[in-house]
DNA sequence: TTCTTTATTGACTCGTCAATCAAGAAAAAC
DNA sequence: GTTTTTCTTGATTGACGAGTCAATAAAGAA
């Protein structure tokens, strides 16, 4: 029973299982005969429309970022101000849909997977640029000249913090991140300059 | 011609080998083969002398934390003052002896199998509890109440930037990196309380 | 209708790898 | 000098997995 137009479904299909196993597997030890079964399809069709595990991994990890980049312009849409804009970004990083560990597993194999393919690092390259330019757009009108190095600290303090949480096996406080962070940005904004 | 007391110096070359390998590779898929290849024997013994491969991935995990650990010991043992011992153990993240690739390799991916491995985890939080607890110690007599969440956030950021420094390829300025958590340390220092 | 395109899979190939084992060889113990 | 312990490996097993392919089936085009 081919229907026609299937091919966005199944890709879309195996987007989704390839990050929930890695979630479930804990690394890239997953084999295509299983994200194609958790998709529901033959492991032979998810080749036939992939061309292989590095393209499903590469899929999946551009979905992941993509989740994430819409994530911070819904919660730019709504915020007032600077300072309320800065806020919305760092929320947006600690969400509990980040938290879900399914993607705590895709970033963490995502880092690893950045190291030796280049697409990979492209990608991540792209969620740094634009974290990086986020944060200045709003840092720059208020500190000026100061908001490159606030800018560094804010981003490696987002990813640290993240790694820390994600890791963590209690589910304390995802919250705790966020105050981190927007204590952080206070001192930035308002410690005298150096 | 076998020696005796082979034992410490076969574990010792394969947990060498090992972390190079993971270096070589960028993950964890390398095999016990490559690894005893490396260290100059054959596979069995390597399974002689370890039991499995998890074990000598625990082996490599604990040899690296090791080494990170006494990497501060040794620069705590000369800095003066709480502020100067502070800023030892922040350097002592970002020796260049961290940024190895091998050693990036292992970090990332102990973290990876941190979310799986109970072992793993336990030594992930061994390290974590003691960059906490060195933090605090210095930090406590200095800004008192305010020293956990300064904690907190130093470590973050000290992972955080090493995470990114780590993976970014451009190998300009690790110096970048210290230069950021030393500015972080000023602010937590000299901060009026909140 | 016949042909082409799209969808789909089971079966198969070819390779790899962790782990085991039996056996050899040298040192030490008795 | 025999026995035991330590060290070492080649060969083997058993399993698993990526990718291919031929074949089937339906939908649309000609």
């Amino acid at each position: 029973m081919p229907k026609l137009g299937m091919e966005p479904i199944r890709r879309a299909a195996l987007v989704k299982a390839t990050i929930d196993e890695i979630g479930a597997v804990g690394n890239l030890d997953v084999t295509v005969s299983n994200i194609a079964k958790r998709a529901g399809m033959s492991s032979a069709l998810a080749h036939h429309y992939f061309g292989g595990k590095d393209q499903i991994f590469l899929a999946a990890m551009r979905h992941t970022l993509t989740h994430y980049g819409a994530e911070v312009r819904d919660a730019l849409r709504t915020a007032k101000g600077h300072r309320g804009r800065l806020e919305a970004i760092i929320h947006a990083g600690f969400t509990s849909s980040n938290f879900q560990p399914e993607v705590i597993a895709a970033w963490l194999n995502f880092y690893v997977l950045a190291q030796t393919s280049p697409d990979a690092h492209r990608l991540l390259r792209i969620y740094q640029r634009r974290l990086h330019s986020n944060l200045m757009y709003d840092l720059r009108p208020l500190i000026g000249d100061r908001a490159e190095g606030a800018a560094a600290r804010l981003a490696g303090l987002i990813d640290g913090l993240y790694l820390r949480q994600g890791l963590s096996r209690t589910q304390a406080k995802q919250s705790d991140a966020t105050r981190h962070v927007i204590a952080l940005l206070d001192t930035e904004l308002g410690g005298r300059p150096q």
